[in-house]
This record gives C-alpha cells, sequence and structure tokens, in this order.
DNA sequence: TTGAAAGCGCTAACAG
DNA sequence: CTGTTAGCGCTTTCAA
C-alpha cells in the first residue's frame, strides 16, 4: 500500500516529521565564510560525510567574514530549528549565543575558538605550526624574515602573528615586527603586500603566509623575480607539491569530521564539560623553503646571487 | 514584547512555519558530485548568492557521482520537502523525477542536461569548447592531440569527447581516438593515463584535459619531461595563469546563479516551457598550449628537439 | 481592528 | 496488537 501510494505520486512530509519531533530539524547547519575557498569545502566535506551517517543534513551559508551577516545567518538558522552549529565565526564576542546552548543546541566552533563564552571546539596548533615554520628558516640563516596576514581582527590570525614573534624573539630577532603585514584578506591585497614589502631598502630574505590566499598571492608576486626570497605557506594546497611551495600542512577535512563527531555527541545525549581540540600541524619542506638569496654564504650550501 | 520574549530564548519557531505554509521549506537543495572540487563549490557559491535574497537556504550534499547515493540524496530531500532541486546529476534517466515535477518542485540540472524528461537546465557549450581548443592545436601543427577524460558515462565526458572528434575530423584526421583515454575520475588517474600515453611509440605532441582535476594529474605526470608536449585543460582554476597553462575557460558561479534565478522564477509561478541554458568558453591562450616538440618546423617557430 | 479557532501531517500516547 | 486521538507552533480564516 505504501509502494501504491508512492507511486502516485505520494512523499511523507518530513517537514511535519520534523516539528512534531521534537521541533528540531535533522539539518546541522555549518556556517563559515565562503564556500569556494577550499579550506572551508574541505571542511564541509568532512563534517557532511560524518553526518550524512547519522540522517543529518548539512546547510552551509558564507558570511563572508562579515560579523553582521554572521549573526543574521545564525539567528536565521536557530529559527529554522537545526539540530546544531557549526561555525568558523568571525564575531568578537559569543555571548549572544549562550541562550541557545542553554536551550540545548550544539554549538560547535571551528578554526577559531569561541570568545567569551565555553563551547566545544577544534582549531589548528597555529603557534606551534608557526614555530616550526620560523625556527626552518632562521636555522637556514635567515634573519629577515616576513610574514603576509589575514585580517588582524580574526583569532588565527593574530595566533599564527604570536607564533611567528614567539619563535622569532627566541631566535634571538627584536624587531621581528618589521616585516610584518596584515589585512590582506584576498589575492590581490597579498599579492600588493608581497610586492611592497621585497621594495624595501632591506628586503626580507624569506617569507610566510599565513593561509592558502595569501600563498597565491605571494607566488604571482614571486613569479617573474630573478631571485625570490624563501617562501613558507599556511595551508596544504592542491598544486603545492606541483609548484615545490613549502607549507605548514594540517587536515581540514578531519576539523569537519571531528566537528561532527562532538555535534553527534552532544545530540545524543553528552553533557560532559566543552572539549578545545587542537589538530596538529606538519611542517612540508619542498623548494620554496631551501631558497637563500641574499643571505651571504652561511653554509656549505652557496646557490644565492 | 517580542523583544522581551526574545531575551528570554524565546525564538519563532521556523520549522512549524515552513510546514504550516505549503508544507514547503525554504531550502534549496543543491547535489553534486563532491563540495570539495572547486568546481562544484563554485557553483554553490554563485546560487547561495541568489537565493540567500530571497530568503531561501542552500543545503548541499555531494553524492560521489554514484548514481544510488544521488537517488537517495534526491528523495530525502524531496521528503523534506525542499522548495527546489539543483542537480549536477550522475543518473541516467531523470524519469523518476517527473512526479515531483509535476507536483509543483522546480527542478533544475546543472553541467549536465536531463535525461529522458523535460526540465531546466544551465549547461556548458562543451562540444564548441573542445573545438576551439582542438582548432588552435591544429593550427599550430599538432596532429597526433590526445585527450583525458572523466568517467565515460558522464554527458559532459560525452560532449567532450564528441566536440573533439568533429573538430579532429573536421581538421582531415581521422584516426581521432587514437589517443583518447576515458575514466580518470581523480588525479592519480589522470596523471597514470597521461603517463601511459606519452609512452606510446609515437606520443602525441598536444593534450587536452577535460576538467581541472585531470589537468592537475596532467601537470604532475609532465613535470619532470624535457619536452612536454602542448596543453591545454578544461575549466579555469586559481593557479593556471601563474603556471601559464592554456584553459577552456568558462564561469561556474554563473551557472549556479542562473540556476538559482531559473528556480526562483519557477517558485514565482513561471511556467513557461522549461529552458536549456547554454554557457559560453572562452580559450585562453597561454604559455602551455604553445609548445611544439616533436612537430618538425612547420612555421617560423622552431624551438623543438 | 483585535481575538479566537481551525487545521497543516505527522508521532506518541492511549483505548479497544 | 491494531486503531483512534490529541496536539506540536504556526498562519489563515472567520467572528466579535
Amino acid at each position: 500500500m505504501l509502494a501504491a501510494a508512492q507511486q502516485l505520486g505520494f512523499r511523507r512530509n518530513g517537514l511535519a516529521r520534523d516539528f512534531r519531533t521534537g521541533a528540531r530539524s535533522t539539518s546541522v547547519a555549518f556556517i563559515m565564510g565562503d564556500v569556494s575557498n577550499p579550506f572551508y569545502a574541505r571542511i564541509a566535506r568532512g563534517a557532511e560525510r560524518r553526518l550524512r551517517d547519522e540522517g543529518l543534513q548539512l546547510v552551509s551559508a558564507s558570511s563572508d567574514e562579515d560579523p553582521a551577516r554572521e549573526r543574521a545567518l545564525i539567528d536565521d538558522m536557530i529559527e529554522r530549528r537545526v539540530s546544531a552549529l557549526l561555525i568558523v565565526s568571525s564575531v568578537h564576542d559569543h555571548r549572544f549565543l549562550e541562550p541557545e546552548r542553554r536551550l540545548g543546541t550544539p554549538v560547535v566552533f571551528l578554526d577559531r575558538p569561541p570568545d567569551h563564552i565555553v563551547a566545544d571546539s577544534v582549531v589548528i596548533g597555529n603557534a606551534a605550526g608557526m614555530g616550526q615554520a620560523v625556527a626552518h628558516l632562521l636555522k637556514a640563516g635567515h634573519r629577515r624574515i616576513g610574514l603576509v596576514g589575514d585580517l588582524r581582527r580574526l583569532s588565527t590570525h593574530r595566533e599564527r602573528v604570536e607564533g611567528f614573534a614567539a619563535a622569532m624573539r627566541s631566535g634571538g630577532i627584536a624587531d621581528w615586527e618589521r616585516y610584518v603585514r596584515a589585512d590582506s584578506h584576498d589575492i590581490p591585497a597579498a599579492e600588493a603586500a608581497v610586492t611592497d614589502l621585497l621594495a624595501s631598502p632591506e628586503p626580507p630574505t624569506a617569507l610566510i603566509t599565513t593561509n592558502n590566499r595569501i600563498t597565491t598571492g605571494a607566488l604571482r608576486a614571486l613569479r617573474s623575480r630573478p631571485h625570490p626570497p624563501a617562501l613558507i605557506g599556511f595551508d596544504e594546497f592542491e598544486l603545492a607539491e606541483l609548484l615545490g611551495v613549502s607549507v605548514i600542512s594540517h587536515d581540514p577535512e578531519r576539523m569537519g569530521e571531528i566537528g561532527a563527531d562532538l555535534v553527534i555527541g552532544r545530540l545524543a545525549g553528552s553533557d560532559e564539560p566543552p572539549r578545545s581540540i587542537v589538530l596538529p600541524t606538519r611542517l612540508v619542506v619542498r623548494d620554496s623553503s631551501e631558497r637563500r638569496h641574499g643571505l651571504g654564504a652561511t653554509k656549505a650550501d652557496g646557490d644565492e646571487t
């Protein structure tokens, strides 16, 4: 009979079901800067994979890193009674989410930790990752190391800069701020920042870019330079190996998976204290970090100008 | 008073509202192969942007190009009463969607046309794009042109091969099939196919890859070759310019936008006959297509071995 | 203009 | 074990 009804175009109404059953939908919201940024897309992929097995759907929405838009999206999602929220937040203060958390909506922060509230989070070991990169460059003899970063209001940016600063200081470099540039949120801005940095009277001999888009911008800026500085980029990207770009690598899909697992656990009733999971990074050394132009022959190596 | 209630954690129930109002949610489903593939991610971005202004949300789900999974996802979405479906389908026969369409759920096919039913679609001018690429290579004197393609059951693959074949034949090349390889769905498979093709006794002097991932695989395979063949890839990608890779370019975000517009129009009650929109391609010539190794000095140019 | 009531399609609780 | 009923929170209709 059910089959017959199906033939006639009958479909059970999942909306009515979700509504009836606890006034909660089977969707989980994923709010981030931009779906078309591969970093977010890979997080989405990981989360989707895990959620699917639980009969949950991922609803993605892009905030363009605009705090007001993010809040509007969150409100909207909450009204739509999503089961849980996965957020890569660009908001500075998350206290407005506290009532929802109390009312039982799991909220998991991805990539950037919650601010002014306690909640589950999955982040990257930013400072440690930067530390590894800086240590590698210092060891190769670099002293003038530049950093090109994203919007300075993003916590990830600040953590990466702090990791950079700590490693530089412990390498005996006090004026580490000299070659630090921030607020390069898109590829052209990053390209311009790198070009600007290299136009200094004493340009940096090495560069660290703090995310995949900035790395792309840097690559463009360096393309036609005869003696490009060493380069290490944060985030792995598909053509990094091909291009010989050294990176601080980590696993965005895993972040999505773990975020989804936390959500699933909470939905199943877990009320253990919020966890803050830190994902490891790994320095992948390829050609770009091994350039030594402008260094003077410190070691056996001597391929500089 | 509403504000006061809000303070207390009250939120209107969007689920109840959607349910009451016509038993249709404010979500639009987007079903494609894999969110983390930039091609799909960019379509999602374009669609999301348009839908947002109408108060609609995009719910993305990845089918992994598995027809059974795609059907399951579609059924699930329909049960959840999404307002409309945007599908990059890997199913061969879409008649099962006919009842839904009759019942008023707009269905828009993206990238790949509907099969056995009539419905709105937004596709790329595949054959024409390939034609341009082949013509360009033929004009440069290439005769042995290889093609590395995706799963042969995908209509886009077939159309691209047909465009290739037509252009080759009209260039007087009858044995165009000699260097055609299909079913390279991931990067390693594409890399292997290219390596294999170049191991022929009379290897092709030019290669066309039929999507971004295959192009990446080809780039890996060609990386260490002293005299790589000319290369043109289907799909633009972020580092194509930097790498000097010539491409058959088109605009996935636009595809998403137009798909969303069609959905919005149908939802507003438009009952004009289904439209099939074909998006143009543009051959972007960069260095990779200009290599002439193995050609013999046909023209003024003579940089071959 | 404001307020009460019906009912969307389900599920859970209850009666037969 | 099968069949009936109440009611989730909203919008829409109809009465006051």
